[in-house]
DNA sequence: CCTTACCCTGGAGCATGCTCCAACCTTGCC
DNA sequence: GGCAAGGTTGGAGCATGCTCCAGGGTAAGG
């Protein structure tokens, strides 16, 4: 029993991300501070970190920052904390998400509209297309 | 005539930017750099260069970057460069705004979910919300 | 034993679009 | 004349999430 550790170059490997992210991750705080090897220094890891990294990842892929997650995590490992707090900062990430979506949507709008007007064989410095870009209210 | 000059903070006040942003629009080469009073060495703007700044602000609330704009510029003022060089960007512009509303989309559902099977009365570390986190692939 | 691959640290650098600073000079007004 | 408000410069700093480096030590295999 026991043998199932890793260095930070296999955990890296195993999770798909850089030795420099790891330790990164620790430096932060993401991660806790991982055991030494007695003899070389070396970074020793349980597998749970494996799933930890699985977290961070998976909140990451969900669009949270590293600063949000370690707030999640912190969450995560109070007993005092309520699942109800949890759902509600996922409520507040769908609301931003969907701002910014409807920001990307005006954007797109906007350059349909101007993308639309233009004729495409006149010379640039005179294609409506950059008329409309000069004047900001209309 | 020739009365209608601006000092650097006469324009930073009239078009809503702060005197730093122009100096760094200058330095960036995004504006052309301005003419000196004889005998301050103070910079000293036309009018047009208020439509210069519409401009980019109005392709900036677009969505293209400083880099982008650069480049607008750059084929506005070339004559022999053609409308349709610059559809084509804004229509890359709206691909890549699509493609972002499409990540926030999948953001927004993939929390929709989560959100949607917590309890909301249990600790944090028992939420099931929170053990769907820990394993990215379902 | 030697080589190669790995690990350690602290700190710098990247990209983006500003923002702020010290240390100094000019202008405008009373 | 004196003072506040404005201008000048070059360069550092912020936020984000890494990424890379030098200059070392350690481990594993032939």
């Amino acid at each position: 029993m026991g043998s199932k550790q890793f260095t930070i170059g296999e955990l890296a490997k195993a999770c798909g991300i850089t030795t420099d992210t790891l330790r990164y991750y620790e430096k932060r705080g993401l991660i806790p501070k991982a055991a030494r090897a007695a003899s070389s220094g070396y970074r020793v890891y349980l597998p749970e970190t494996l799933e930890h990294l699985g977290f961070i990842r998976q909140a990451q892929y969900l669009g949270f920052t590293l600063a949000e997650i370690e707030e999640l995590l912190r969450l995560r490992a109070d007993s005092e904390a309520s699942c109800a707090q949890i759902r509600d900062i996922a409520q507040a990430k769908i609301r931003e998400a969907q701002e910014q979506i409807e920001t990307l949507q005006q954007i797109v709008d906007g350059l349909e509209n101007l993308a639309g007007i233009c004729p495409g064989d006149v010379p640039a410095d005179k294609c409506p297309l950059i008329e409309m870009l000069k004047t900001p209210e209309n």
